[in-house]
Order: structure tokens, then C-alpha cells, then sequence
RNA sequence: GGGCGCGUAGCUCAGUUGGCUAGAGCGCUUCCCUUACAAGGAAGAAGUCACAGGUUCGAGUCCUGUCGCGCCCA
């Protein structure tokens, strides 16, 4: 089911750049609704562009059902889902410290935040005493306190120091006057606060002065001191991040924080320093590096902001939860506490929605691959906080909730409303939750004055509903029950916590049962120097252009292959100039796919050109054929291999497997060989070889579906009917059966002795190169044809003699092996008459009985160690052993070439 | 601060539960435009598996520590 998302910030974000860039008009120059139409249009031409990109690289969809977070069906399903959710009292409002983005105005959630190391500073500002105290003799006018944001000052209201400070028997309860501001504020003891300690190894502790500033409305931490301390909370700054008197802060005019009012709160931060060091209050600047938090979006620092915000309570028990859970409670992996059933160790109750989604995965029914991912996914559902789910957007789904100060009796009780009254600022606001297709209630709701809620909701929690709500919930669709639960998620790591435990959440929630049950966490490709692809680096590839610079078959083989457990796979980019002339980023890295299918397309003409008069299947008798008994037990090998790497999602494997059957032993040797046999009239290779290729095509299909297609459709027309059965093929590939491995098919012997034939081949093939061998000149060869890989070649003479450009010196012949190179095959010397360069055999033989030395040396030494032979299992010291007569033999071999030379 | 990943040939990367002389592609060297393929064929060179300890008959693989790089979370 393919389909987008809205990526509300992201995309609302772009169009208000673009439009301000190219119109210089603001969203707030437009009404709601048109400025949201704006936004569609941008988000059509790009959802088009999407789905023809998916195409384009060839992925198998059900295109007819393509979705759309926003679509109707999708939004009925948001509305459903948030009416459920109220109901059940799992939405609340809350006044919150929340992550504040001042340039996008909006609020951000903790994922969202981006922490970066700043080098910043710890500014040391003293605070005078209302009255001054006797400490040990001394008289203490003022304390210091250090803070690396001196422009939350206008908004402290208290001053915390330490319990265990030995101060803090002569000032906890003493008052402050607040600089700039004139504003009297207590100090008050809470262990929050670091000791100040110059000698700490604890950073903190170096740079702590024992006292600590206290800003609920601008710090979290602050915030929980406040909390814990009923201090008033005074937010001295306006949504834009200006200073500001008119959010909650009473006390600035008529002091000397007015002239700071309307300014940013970094050229604020300056004037307020620079304030401090006039007044000989500044103690000291120190530098300090420390993180930030950035806002993903706009990437400026986040200002902890004091707001109204819905939140959905993900610890919270649902209280008579309709579907089973899991066996969790059977396997004891639970316990109670105060009357409520937690997941063992945590402080997640089973029946919530964290513990809703925590439970697939502790009994077994959600997996990962690969596993280490599954503990990203717990750990963030053990330490779950309440999800913010408003934002301060346009785009997306308006919040179906209706309010109006004070308390509003309903009027009558209609289906589909749910009210709650709200203490919001000490006054009571009656808010109204409106289930989905209800208008009239939403239209008497506004007549009597209730306005609906200007925000929309996070885009996740629609996405959460992907799954269900694509196909038709809240109905119990036939589609529904068809395709719910899904096998299968893949995506990227970056959103195990964001999406993916969201999906299970709501999944159990709504429907009672997890959306997949495996999640497949994909590699991410950046760039050749291992950054991150994005616009503003200018390093990013757009799959089309890889496509037309290679082929998408090329990009979909060179990805695969590039598919390995790891994290990060790195793709260096490179402009190039596409055949249309245009210079786009693409990779020389998708070379290896592009030579892959060419070489694929060009051995499959090669083949089809040969099969006319084809025997049938149960005319030939592959049994009796080395090169026959070989190729058929590799295409078995092969199938199992790639069997198993697919059901492993090893990707990088099942190309190699693949790469490794169809190039070095298909086209390099079957082929070749098929050549010879082929024009000798041996015409049974030519079953053998169209169902090889018929097998390959299968097999390749799911990653090169193109050029695998177009084959297939040739070779149907060549040879409809192919391969054990001599049954006619499927028309299309794609409906064609993935093979399935037949185990009588693998022959080790034949693979063997087909490794005996090839390295004699090899053997003669080499010493030609070494010693310049002209082409044309056959090569005499002599062995010993009563050995096992004599008795190989003497049965397939004419083969041998035509890969290796050799003729076999008969049997028996004596032959002066002086100026023979020599080469060993299983430990069986084989001589290549007349055609060496003395000094330069030599050589070559010296050099191989070192390496072989090495091997015997390497293997005896093994042997001789204590232990080996009696700890290590049988079967691995006895081939040692073996290896070790075999290497015995071949430096025999060439000791004796060596010596008669 | 917590967690995760990575460091193997000049480059990009494989290497499953410890067990053949550590592999592939690209690049490099030599020869070959041989009637499927020069985006190709044949042959070849190239690695102290980051470093230091430990476990083991045996470590690229397991454990501990160090150094370097990257990502996620707080």
C-alpha cells in the first residue's frame, strides 16, 4: 500500500519559505483555508513526483490504493481514533514547560530537539542581599550565582542553594533583590543544586558557585524546582522569543528591565551582561562547552517555553481495555503494585499504551532485524513520558476539540460530544470533543460560542494509524481482515521511537493486535565521506537521475548489494552528465549493477541464440556429463543460498550469491564450455543451459525486475517449454514460482571433480600467461593419467583441450620434462612441454614451494601443539591432515620440476 | 552523561555458531578488440584484520582496556 505522509512541520515550513521568497508574503497574510490550499498544491506536485519515483525504481505496489495521511479515509480514521482516545481519558491538557521553536513558533517534541555542543559561557552574577548576613566572621553582601543564560534572570523567582552547603544555615529563608528588575525573591534549599567544588572531577561542580538561579517558566529542571516549591512561574518572553511583559510577567515596568523589553533574547542576554558588568555586579566569565538543544526544523536553540498543550497519557491504565494484551501475566514477566499489573521492572502498566506496545515485543510477536534495534525500542518505551501531540500548525489535522471559558452546562447530551471541564489559569474552561461525520453538533457547538482549537495534531499520530487506517478502520473492512496483521516493516532506524512504536501502540490499541510482526531496520546510505544526504549539502542523489545515468535495475542490484547489517553504508557522489544532456549528482558505485545486468542480458542472447533444436528435458541425460552434473548442482546450491538470504534479509548476500552463480560460474565456465559442446553437436547442453537460465531469471527477478522480464518473455518465445517437466513457463515472470531447491540435484562429487578439471585448465592457462605463450600455439601436455584428475581430463579430452589451448601428449609417451613448467593439480604433477623460459621457471617454482612451505610449516606446527589433537573435534584435525599429505605431494612435485631443470 | 555501530587490500565493503593459505567489487600490472559481452576475457600483485592485554589446542570472530570515527537518546 503505498502513500505519504503530511510531514507537517517539514513541509509547511517550506511552502511559507517559498512563498515568502517569491511572493514576500507571510502565512499570517492569508486566511486558514487558503493558505493550507497553498500547501496542497506543493504537497500534490510532490506526492506525484514520489509515487513516479516508486515506479520508476520498480516497486510492487498496490497503486490503486495509494493513501494519503490527510485523505478523507485516513482522516475520518485520526478523528475516530482521537474521539476513542478522550474517552477513555487518555488526552489531557496540561501547562507544560515544552520545546519551543521561536523561528517556526511551534513546539517540537523531545525527538525533534537536536542537541549540539556549543562553546558558550558561564557567566558569574552577583545578587545582593536584602540584608547582609554574618557568615564566619564576615559580613556577605551579595551571592553569585553562574548560568550560562543570563536573560532567563527577568524571570527567576528564587534563589536554590544545596541543603548540605555549609552556607546554608546562615542564608536558606533570607531574601534576594533580583538586578535589573527590583524584584524580592527567598532562598530556598533543594538538592538539586550542585556543591561548588573547584577540585570536582563533576565539570558541574567546578563551574557551580552553590547557588543556583531558579526560572520555572524557562528551564525544565527549574520547572520541577518550582513545582516541588509553589514558586510563582513569570515568562518574560513572547512566542518569537523577545522579551516581553505581556505573557505573564507583571513587575517589569518602572524598573530597569523595561528597556530591554522587544529585544531578541540573545542581543537581551548581551545588554543584560553588559548591564551587570557596569554596575560592578559581573564576578567573572568563563568558558564553557556544553549541548544545546536545536530545533531540528529551523536548527535555532530551543527556548524552553511555558504552554498550553493536549498530551496523551501513555502510562496511564486503560481502565476496562476490550482486547488481550499478551501471555505476559501467564509467563510471569509481570507484577503488581497498588492493585495495578506492571511489566516486570518497569513502571509501565501492562494495560497502557506503552505497555501495550512494550508487550509484543517482551512475548516474542514483534522482532527485529537486526536485534540489537529491538533495544532502542524498549528502552524508549520504558522511559516514555506523555506525548504532546498539539502543534502550532496549519497543516494537518485540526484538533477536534472545542472550548469556551467557563462552565458550560451541555445542552441535552448529544452522541458523539464528550465535555470536560479544565482549571486553566485559575478560571474553568468547558472543552468539547467531537466524535467524526457529527457537523451539526460541530455547527451548534460554535453557535453557542465554543471556538474550536487552533492547532493541529502531531503528524505522527496519524502515521501511527497508517496500518489500519489505509484499510478503512474504524470499519471492520474485508481489506482488514484480510491483510491486518502485515507481515513485515522496513524503515529506517530513525524512527523505531517516533513511528514504529506508535504504530503497535495505537495497532493494539484500536484493533487489538500488532500492525507486523517483524520490522526490518534498513541500512542509511550517506554520502562518500559519511555525511548525511540532504539539500543543503548539496550531496543528495535523486533516484531518477541514477536511473537515467544506470538503469534502475543497476541502482536496485548496486543497493542491495550494498545492504549489510551495519549501520551506515557510505555512496560517494559525483556529478556526471546524464544521456539527456542534463549534469545531476549520480554514483560511480551503481557501476557495479549496470555491469551486472549487461553481462546478464548479453550471456542471455548468447544462450537464446543457441537454443534452436533444443532436446526435450526428459530426451537429454544430464547424469552423465561432468560440466552437466556440476552447473545443475550449483543451481541447487545457489537456490538454497538464496533461499535462506532472502529469509534472513541478508541482502548483500543474496546478491553475492547470485553475482558469484551467474558471472564466475554460469558465463565464465558453463557457458564457455557449453560453446564447445554445443558446436561438437553435444546438443543436450542446450536443455541444461535454458533451464539454468530460467532458474537465474527466478531468482534475480525480485531485485532486477526489468531486464529479468524482457528475458524471460524472449526466452519464452525460444523455448516455452524448459527444464524437469518439459512443463510450458508462466508468461510473466513475475507470476512465475520462486524455485525451489532440489537437494537430489546437489552433487559434491561432481563439484569436486569439476574443481580438479577447472584447476588443470587453470594450471595450463597460467604457465601460458607467465611465459608468453603465444594464443595460436597449442600447449603439450603431460601427466599421469591413471591419477584421479587425470582420469577427469582424459574423459572430457576435447574440452579440456580447447579451454586450455593444450594437447594431451599421449599416454605413455616419454617426453623430456627438463624444460617443462610444471604445475600440480590435487597433488598430481602435470608438465607443459617445451614452451619455458628456464630462469624464469625458476623462479616462479621457488617462490611456490615457498608458499607451500608455509602452508606444511603453518599445519605441523598446529599438529605438534599441545592440545590440538586432543581437544579439537575429529573431523577438523583430519583435515588438517589431509591438507597437509595433499600440500606434501605438490611441494614434492615442484622440488622434483625444480630439480630436473 | 547513557546506549548503539564502525575501524579488515590503494578505495568501498563481506567475513553466519571461534577451525582450510582471510574474500568480493573497483583500482593497479601483463596479455588479448577470440563470431554473447572491452561495461569484456585470461593471468597476476596487493592485508601486522586500529592498538594492548586476556580466554582457548586454536581469535578477524569471544572478553577487558586504550585510541580514532559516526549515529541515537537524555
Amino acid at each position: 500500500m503505498p502513500g505519504c505522509d503530511h510531514a507537517g512541520i517539514a513541509t509547511q515550513t517550506v511552502v511559507e519559505k517559498r512563498i515568502l521568497a517569491e511572493e514576500g508574503r507571510r502565512r499570517t497574510d492569508f486566511a486558514r483555508d487558503d493558505f493550507i490550499a497553498r500547501i496542497q498544491v506543493w504537497k500534490d506536485e510532490y506526492e506525484t513526483q514520489i509515487i513516479a519515483q516508486l515506479k520508476a525504481m520498480g516497486c510492487s505496489c498496490d497503486w490503486d490504493r495509494t493513501r494519503f495521511t490527510m485523505d478523507d479515509v485516513c482522516a475520518r480514521a485520526v478523528r475516530e481514533a482521537f474521539f476513542r482516545l478522550f474517552a477513555d481519558g487518555l488526552i489531557y491538557r496540561g501547562k507544560r514547560l515544552v520545546n519551543w521553536d521561536p523561528a517556526t513558533q511551534t513546539v517540537l517534541a523531545d525527538d525533534e530537539v537536536e542537541h549540539e555542543t556549543v562553546q558558550g559561557h558561564f557567566w558569574y552574577m552577583k545578587y545582593p542581599l536584602v540584608e547582609s548576613v554574618e557568615i564566619e566572621g564576615g559580613t556577605v553582601e551579595h551571592i553569585t550565582i553562574a548560568t550560562t543564560r543570563p536573560e532567563t534572570m527577568l524571570g527567576d523567582t528564587a534563589v536554590a542553594m544545596n541543603p548540605a552547603d555549609p552556607r546554608a544555615k546562615y542564608l536558606l529563608g533570607k531574601k534576594v533583590r533580583l538586578p535589573l528588575v527590583g524584584r524580592i525573591i527567598p532562598i530556598i534549599a533543594d538538592e538539586h543544586v550542585v556543591l561548588a567544588d573547584p577540585e570536582s572531577d563533576d565539570e558541574k561542580a567546578r563551574f557551580s558557585t552553590g547557588f543556583l538561579k531558579v526560572t520555572p517558566a524557562h528551564d525544565p529542571d527549574d520547572w520541577q524546582i518550582g513545582q516541588r516549591h509553589d514558586l510563582p512561574v513569570i515568562n518574560v518572553m513572547a512566542p518569537d522569543g523577545t522579551i516581553s511583559d505581556k505573557f505573564g510577567w507583571d513587575d517589569a515596568t518602572g524598573s530597569d528591565a523595561e528597556q530591554l523589553l522587544g529585544m531578541d533574547r540573545f542581543e537581551a542576554r548581551e545588554a543584560i551582561v553588559e548591564w551587570f558588568r557596569t554596575e560592578n555586579l559581573l564576578e567573572d566569565v568563563r568558558e564553557y562547552t556544553h549541548e544545546v538543544g536545536h530545533s531540528y526544523r529551523s536548527h535555532v536553540p530551543i527556548e524552553p517555553y511555558l504552554s498550553d498543550q493536549w498530551y496523551i497519557a501513555v502510562k496511564k491504565p486503560i481502565s476496562n481495555f476490550q482486547f488481550p494484551i499478551s501471555n505476559l501475566e501467564k509467563r510471569k514477566l509481570t507484577e503488581q503494585k497498588d492493585g495495578v499489573t506492571y511489566i516486570k521492572g518497569t513502571d509501565v502498566p501492562l494495560n497502557s499504551l506503552a505497555g501495550l506496545a512494550l508487550a509484543p515485543l517482551l512475548d516474542g510477536r514483534v522482532k527485529f532485524t537486526p536485534e540489537r534495534y529491538a533495544k532502542t525500542y524498549q528502552s524508549w518505551l520504558e522511559n516514555l513520558r506523555d506525548w504532546p501531540i498539539s502543534r502550532q500548525l496549519w497543516w494537518g489535522h485540526r484538533i477536534p476539540i472545542w472550548s469556551k471559558v467557563g462552565k458550560t452546562a451541555p445542552n441535552g447530551k448529544p452522541d458523539g460530544l464528550i465535555f470536560r471541564e479544565i482549571e486553566n489559569d485559575d478560571e474553568i474552561v468547558t472543552c468539547a470533543c467531537v466524535a467524526p461525520g457529527c457537523e451539526d453538533v460541530e455547527k451548534q457547538l460554535e453557535k453557542d460560542g465554543f471556538q474550536r482549537d487552533p492547532d493541529v495534531l502531531d503528524t505522527w499520530f496519524s502515521s501511527a494509524l497508517w496500518p489500519i487506517s489505509t484499510m478503512g478502520w474504524p470499519e471492520d473492512t474485508e481489506l482488514l481482515k484480510a491483510f491486518y496483521p502485515t507481515d513485515l516493516l522496513c524503515t529506517a532506524r530513525e524512527i523505531i521511537t517516533l513511528w514504529v512504536s506508535r504504530m503497535v501502540m495505537f495497532g493494539q490499541y484500536f484493533r487489538g493486535d500488532i500492525p507486523f510482526s517483524q520490522v526490518y531496520i534498513h541500512a542509511m546510505i550517506q554520502d562518500g565521506s559519511g555525511r548525511k544526504m540532504s539539500k543543503s549539502l548539496g550531496n543528495g542523489i535523486d533516484p531518477l537521475d541514477i536511473i537515467a545515468s544506470h538503469g534502475a535495475d543497476a541502482m536496485r542490484f548496486t543497493l542491495a548489494a550494498m545492504t549489510t547489517e551495519t549501520q551506515d553504508v557510505r555512496m560517494p557522489v559525483e556529478e556526471m552528465t546524464l544521456p539527456d544532456g542534463r549534469v545531476a549528482n549520480t554514483s560511480p558505485k551503481f557501476d557495479i549493477g549496470r555491469n551486472f545486468c549487461n553481462k546478464l542480458w548479453n550471456a542471455s542472447r548468447f544462450a537464446m541464440m543457441n537454443l534452436e533444436a533444443m532436446p526435450a528435458w526428459s530426451e537429454i541425460h544430464p547424469k552423465k556429463n561432468l560440466s552437466d552434473r556440476w552447473i545443475l548442482s550449483r543451481v541447487s546450491t545457489t537456490v538454497r543460498d538464496a533461499t535462506a538470504a532472502v529469509d534472513a534479509f541478508g541482502f548483500n548476500e543474496l546478491t553475492d550469491v547470485l553475482y558469484h552463480f551467474m558471472w564466475n560460474d554460469f558465463c565464465d565456465w558453463y557457458l564457455e564450455i557449453a560453446k564447445v559442446r554445443i558446436n561438437a553437436g553435444e546438443s543436450a547442453a542446450k536443455a541444461v543451459l535454458a533451464h539454468c537460465l530460467d532458474v537465474l531469471l527466478r531468482l534475480l527477478h525480485p531485485i532486477v525486475p526489468f531486464i529479468t522480464e524482457q528475458i524471460w518473455s524472449q526466452l519464452n518465445e525460444v523455448v516455452p517449454c524448459r527444464g524437469p517437466g518439459d512443463s510450458p513457463a508462466e508468461d510473466m515472470l513475475i507470476r512465475a514460482q520462486w524455485p525451489l531447491a532440489d537437494a537430489a540435484m546437489i552433487d559434491p562429487a561432481a563439484e569436486a571433480d569439476f574443481e580438479l578439471y577447472r584447476d588443470a585448465v587453470r594450471g595450463v592457462r597460467n604457465l601460458r600467461a607467465e611465459h608468453n605463450v603465444s594464443p595460436k600455439q597449442k600447449a603439450k601436455v603431460l601427466f599421469d593419467v591413471q591419477s584421479v584428475p587425470g582420469r577427469i581430463i582424459l574423459e572430457n579430452q576435447a574440452l579440456f583441450e580447447s579451454q586450455a589451448g593444450a594437447e594431451i601428449t599421449p599416454a605413455g609417451a616419454q617426453a623430456d620434462k627438463g624444460d617443462a613448467g610444471t604445475f600440480t593439480v590435487g597433488g598430481t604433477p602435470f608438465y607443459v612441454l617445451g614452451v619455458i623460459d628456464i630462469e624464469a621457471e625458476r623462479a616462479r617454482l621457488t617462490k611456490q614451494a615457498g608458499t607451500i612451505q608455509n602452508g606444511i610449516t603453518g599445519i605441523e606446527k598446529k599438529l605438534a601443539a599441545e592440545g590440538f589433537v586432543a581437544k579439537a573435534p575429529a573431523e577438523v584435525v583430519q583435515r588438517e591432515r589431509d591438507r597437509l599429505a595433499t600440500l606434501k605431494r605438490d611441494l614434492e612435485a615442484v622440488t622434483n620440476s625444480l630439480e630436473s631443470l
